[in-house]
DNA sequence: ACACTTTTTTCGAGGCTCGAAAAAAAGAGC
DNA sequence: GCTCTTTTTTTCGAGCCTCGAAAAAAGTGT
């Protein structure tokens, strides 16, 4: 609690902490003096002048050396690593690419050990590393420890987790990249990503976050929200999981091409339609009426619909839209909206926020970079004597 | 926590209790000396011949007399309210008739209040009243105190619980139907239905209740859940609700019967279509080919297609059907089975388990009495003091 | 009656938190 | 430079909750 409070607050005194945790001031004492005394907290001198009477306060913050996180984002083609010392700061980072579609399961496990090895290396000075974070586009298990399936490998239920703790020794987390974002959101703008907020990725698949109650949402046994797979119209058009009508057949960056190129929608998939293809097309259908500009319509329909059909299973909450296709959200907002009218969530279609949200990479990182550092310190430095857990099965709610 | 163990014990001994909260003997053995002495609880003379060596333990119980709660159940056209003891046993039941389609906000409210009012008196021996639940068909704010929306009257945004508490100056909680059918099947049959599954009402509209992580799941601002209307064809068949495609319009009673009488999917819903007509229809489709079978198909169809973008979010779980659609389940489940394996759900499809379940009336009413019981033993009698929500906001995940 | 078994209570200790009081570390004023 | 004031931080004692160990209680078996 003290840790997440420092963390958040950057460089607060004590007073600072004791009213936003609610502890009192002794309390808050003799925690921070432990933790200073292990090493997880430090005093600084702090730069801002104190300029009021009384004694100074005395700026706590995080030992950036007691703990070093390495963050790993594992997206189409593209593989990065980089370690992050405990107060947050990026060490060392590296970016690599590859063909994951044609990599075998044991090269692309290797490649991410390898690149993990490599990113530690460079990092002589930094502290131990007590936990690996790995975001992966795809569906992984609720228990992060698998990927059970990826639009960017064609193997299933890969064990990172356990095959990484195998060479490394620190326990690992595998996540997925959009519930990654919506911690990243969360952790950057409080303001408006607070309790409740839905991130939407964009891009040749269609991914989704949920933060519910301020916890990201996940299904019961993988990381759920599969988004882009709802169906949209029963028996429609050919989606690249094989099935009919989904989301994603719509408003893919391959559904997008598809459709502006007026073949038909139950045309095979075309794999690698680049950023720049879609960029490409929202600019001609930003100029001209025609097939262009109606696949963003189709694309936003799809999205709106869906939406709406979220949005009658746990109400409507603010859209953070990330990737390619929300730079071009220009073009399909009308389009999105008509649709939400039509649904549950119509009743409060105006009201319904949408922001574009920068580089999803980075966001993926940031996300997974604070996730892991938030285990470190619930579970490593202050783990919890988890009887909360008897309490819920006790309880009838 | 103690509590919470007795009540689902029954009367178990004091180191039963230790064993399943996981607490020490000693402490169990404070605790309940206090609760004894409050009045809360009070050792039995347990009939259970001991058999074994040793010191006899001592049972137990809940003292039935330490609290009252009254559980009304409000759904179309029928009132119904019951006192409950503190140990969960009915004390006196009422029902009633009457026509909530027509009748006034205001008077919708006098009947509650009226009927509160009559079990209650006609309960004279009873423990004090510490609790009302009210359970509604419709869509309730996540706070439990208003009924937002509701198919049986016209009425919106209806204040029960304030105007309710200032009557009785009890604490008054609104909540959906279905949510309290979940909370009922998890009471019942803890080894069928335990953290995550879907209640499911079929009747004259669509009702769902989630179990998720062993909680009801709740939209953000309202009860959330509104399964029916999920729009399963975009622009498709006219619902009651005025909206077009959504499951409801495929699904409900009213549906069904506007497609085995072969009307037009876009002719205005017909109120009034009773359980006895469902069934009539049923017998026949089980007889004969024909639009009656064919009607039971489609909505198996726009069933599964919902379950499966249910799924694609939450994951598949298993599945309490409920309601008289539940009774014609046979005539549906090859329909709702190639629906959803036409789906992301369709990764299990075999595996989903559809249990029918009785009178939900019934359910509703013991889901209701429990989560008020529950409300009394964690809010009243220990209440928590609420730091958990502190410890919320500072953490990050 | 006595030994044995099992449940329940008692007792002292440890951990965590708090409020009140004391100590520390400045600025303000003379 | 000294004292007063203000604010932060620490110290101290108390209260609450939980636990383990030991003791007490209440039966059964012989």
């Amino acid at each position: 609690m003290v840790l997440g409070a420092v963390r958040r607050a950057g460089q607060p005194s004590r007073t600072e902490i004791a009213s936003v945790t609610g502890l009192s001031n002794s309390t808050i004492s003799a925690i921070s003096a432990d933790l200073i005394a292990e090493g997880i907290l430090a005093e600084t001198k702090s730069e801002i002048a104190s300029l009021k009477r009384g004694r100074p306060q005395v700026a706590i913050a995080l030992n950036a050396k007691a703990a070093t996180v390495v963050s790993v984002v594992l997206s189409l083609d593209h593989l990065s690593a980089a370690t992050i010392g405990y107060s947050g700061e990026v060490i060392v980072q590296e970016d690599r690419r590859l063909h994951t579609l044609s990599m075998s399961e044991e090269e692309l496990l290797a490649e991410c050990v390898d690149i993990i090895r490599k990113v530690v290396a460079r990092s002589p000075h930094a502290g131990p590393v007590l936990r690996t974070g790995l975001a992966v586009q795809g569906v992984t298990d609720s228990a992060a420890r698998r990927l059970l399936w990826s639009p960017i490998t064609p193997h299933q239920n890969i064990a990172f987790a356990d095959r990484i703790e195998e060479v490394f020794a620190v326990p690992v987390s595998v996540e997925n990249d959009c519930n990654m974002i919506a911690e990243a959101l969360r952790w950057r703008d409080p303001e408006r990503y607070r309790n409740d907020f839905i991130a939407i990725l964009l891009s040749h698949g269609i991914g989704m976050g949920v933060m519910l109650k301020g916890k990201v949402f996940t299904g019961t046994h993988s990381s759920g929200g599969e988004f882009g797979h709802m169906i949209h119209r029963p028996g429609g058009a050919l989606c690249r999981c094989g099935r009919h009508g989904c989301v994603e057949a719509y408003a893919g960056n391959y559904a997008i091409w598809r459709n502006a190129h007026g073949h038909d929608e139950n045309e095979r998939p075309v794999d690698g339609i680049g950023d720049e293809d879609i960029r490409a097309i929202a600019e001609r259908a930003r100029t001209t009426e025609g097939p262009e500009r109606a696949a963003f319509r189709t694309a936003g329909e799809a999205i709106g619909y869906g939406l709406g059909n979220l949005f009658a299973l746990i109400d409507a909450a603010p859209i953070a839209l990330v990737g390619v296709g929300a730079s071009a959200f220009d073009l399909m907002e009308r389009s999105v909206r008509q649709a939400i009218a039509k649904t549950v969530g119509g009743l409060h279609s105006e009201a319904i926020s949408f922001d574009t949200e920068g580089n999803e990479m980075q966001l993926t990182r940031q996300g997974s970079t604070m996730q892991a550092l938030a285990f470190i310190d619930n579970e490593v430095f202050a783990p919890q004597t988890r009887d909360s857990e008897v309490v819920q099965s006790s309880r009838i709610a």
